[in-house]
DNA sequence: TGCCAAAGTGAGTGACGCTAACATATGTAA
DNA sequence: TTACATATGTTAGCGTCACTCACTTTGGCA
């Protein structure tokens, strides 16, 4: 299940690559990821997927049950990104700082911008995303990140309610705003917005409006 | 293209219905929709809705160019119901009060709730989205409605940017919100999250935060 | 060296999207 | 009423896709 990593992996107990092709299972993911940049979530087949890599239609089914267990691997190594992403901008202002903050909402928001048909996919998976619980855990490590950023500027635990109330509330205004910055790209009155501008004063008013 | 109301229409420039089945269009929506709902948004099949209205799998084309045709019919009439939903909250509470603007934010939510695949679908239409330009007028009837709450709230005319601003964070809030209820059902910590609550303390943050 | 399991192939199945050619009902006009 | 144009429906068929099965090839290892 996990590991796609390294195609010249050594002979350890799964390294799963460098057997005929060199390292098929990686390689079908990055081609359903361009996949499903270029044509949309649903614009992917397995069949084209393995065009792109040179093996016959069958072949992916050596490394995946079915079309949504690769859609799984695209959404996990998404997620790790998105989570890389939005650690380095926080670690990029003062810890603590209104910045800081605003600037995981900068990573996420601009991940969307870079990769939208993939960020659609990493929130709209629904067949088969059930038995996913490790998608659901990186799903919380990035949810974490916030949280981290928010308790350190509202000088409190991590665990505290109202960190986590307000973390929620940053949270979902970056993913609502992502969100309808993919939809309507050039639409909407309000839609042309400094993003920095608009996630410091986002920061501002969730972080020092009174706990409620 | 338009009309996909009454069966029994009068004879006049584009009745559209009643001819041999009865009004297959509108029921050809209303299966797609059943469809959209149980098995999610990709898991519908022209085919599949054919068969449920009793025709055969060829006679949806008589109504509809392609499958994405359909959806766009789907996204249409859902965005007119989420609408009126929206206004109907609106109208429960005293013009200006905050309770009127975190209401209209309730029926969001609760559309989202009731209806997740259809709410998916929604915002999830990609191909053949863009030459759509009654979708994104109806999604901007849509934020007027939270505009004009907004601006009542604010007692300042709906054009102000500040009111646009702060509607459009709480679209933004609210939407995010919506999402992140879909995807995490029973998961993410702070998930349980009484909605009532939650959108008045976010809709009383967001209003009263100093001007940004 | 011989064996097993991993990794790949090719052919086949059933479903789907969509088109083409044909059949039938309906409103309008001669 | 009859004739026609058009809207609506049907059947048959094409190409694609997801997925399976039987088979071959390859590499690691006892």
């Amino acid at each position: 299940m996990p590991d796609e990593t390294q195609p010249s992996a050594s002979p350890g107990v799964t390294p799963k690559a460098a057997y005929h092709h060199g390292d098929l299972r990686a390689q079908l993911i990055t081609a359903v990821r361009e996949l499903v940049e270029t044509h949309g979530p649903d614009g992917f087949s397995v069949s084209e997927a393995a065009r792109r890599a040179g093996v016959s239609s069958a072949a992916p089914y050596k490394h995946f049950k079915d079309r949504h267990e690769i859609l799984r691997g695209v959404v996990s190594e998404a997620m790790d990104r998105l989570r890389a992403a939005m650690e380095a901008g926080a670690a990029s202002y003062p810890v603590g700082s209104l910045e800081a903050v605003a600037t995981v909402g900068r990573a996420y928001v601009e991940f969307a911008k870079a990769e939208p048909g993939v960020f659609r996919l990493v929130f709209g998976l629904t067949e088969g995303h059930e038995n996913a619980p490790d998608l659901l855990a990186k799903g919380e490590g990035c949810f974490g990140v916030v949280v981290q950023a928010v308790a350190a500027c509202l000088d409190l635990p991590p665990g505290d309610r109202d960190v986590q109330r307000r973390a929620y509330m940053l949270w979902s205004l970056v993913h609502g705003h992502s969100f309808l910055n993919i939809d309507m790209k050039t639409k909407v009155t309000t839609a042309e917005i400094d993003d920095w501008a608009y996630l410091m004063a986002v920061s501002r008013a969730i972080l020092t409006a009174p706990e409620g």
